[in-house]
DNA sequence: AGCGTGATCTTT
DNA sequence: AAGATCACGCTG
């Protein structure tokens, strides 16, 4: 009898896994200020070298267009670093700062045209033992609750600059949508020009979002 | 609250 | 060639 349940649940399971397709071309196809609210949720695939896959649930990002916006990279126009800012929408931009730490971001609006998604936080789903790994920490809400944290658990650098969510070893995968009233917006972290604007976005209470200084995560 | 870290960009 | 800035994380 358990065991017939454990069957029945597990094929539930698979059932729910199977009707959530990866996520295609026209869903970055929008502005990247809804782009950033409606990736909350999805989940960011890798197959890493052993055929396992490395999962988190985005709970926390930031939205950076070129124009108009002095925080973004691209404010002041094309540069060796920010060119993959231009590229068309669903591709990785990943950079290194900070001395230490590479961010990584969604490219959104239509080629020639800059902006992008930072990815600041996930909530782990699968490969933790590799996560915990590289982290060198044992406690879930500390595998990927930053963005130089993620990219550390899941092994992104440089060389994963440009490359696509529509084939190769990186992909989305759909998820229900949220509620309006789980989602917060506040400022972005740790920028100076264009500060006041609300890009950030989050899912509200979630343990995973980043821990930011002296701001709410409840709004 | 302070600091390591190094690539990138601006200014000389 | 030199200096400033930086979409951060860790220690204390």
């Amino acid at each position: 009898m358990t065991c017939y349940i454990i069957i029945l649940t597990r094929t539930f399971t698979n059932c729910i896994d199977g009707l959530m397709q990866r996520l295609e071309k026209q869903f970055f196809e929008r502005p990247t200020l809804e782009l950033a609210a409606k990736l909350l949720g999805k989940i960011f695939v890798r197959r890493i070298a052993d055929g396992s896959f490395l999962k988190g649930r985005i709970v926390e990002t930031e939205a950076y267009l070129g124009f108009g916006d002095e925080a973004c990279h691209a404010w002041r126009g094309r540069t060796e670093r920010n060119s993959m800012m231009f590229a068309e929408p669903g591709r990785l931009y990943v950079y290194f700062t900070y001395g230490s730490h590479y961010m990584l971001n969604i490219v959104s609006e239509p080629e020639q045209t800059a902006g992008a998604v930072l990815i600041r936080a996930m909530e782990p789903l699968a490969g933790e033992s590799f996560m915990r790994e590289r982290r060198n920490t044992s406690l879930a809400a500390n595998l990927m609750s930053g963005p130089g944290k993620l990219t550390q658990a899941m092994d992104i650098d440089r060389s994963c600059n440009g490359r696509s969510l529509f084939e190769g070893e990186f992909h989305l995968e759909d998820a229900p949508e949220l509620p309006e009233e789980t989602i917060g917006s506040s400022t972005r972290v740790g920028i100076t020009r264009s500060r006041d604007l609300p890009w950030r976005k989050f899912i509200i209470g979630n343990p995973h979002v980043s821990r930011v200084k002296a701001s709410s995560n409840t709004k």
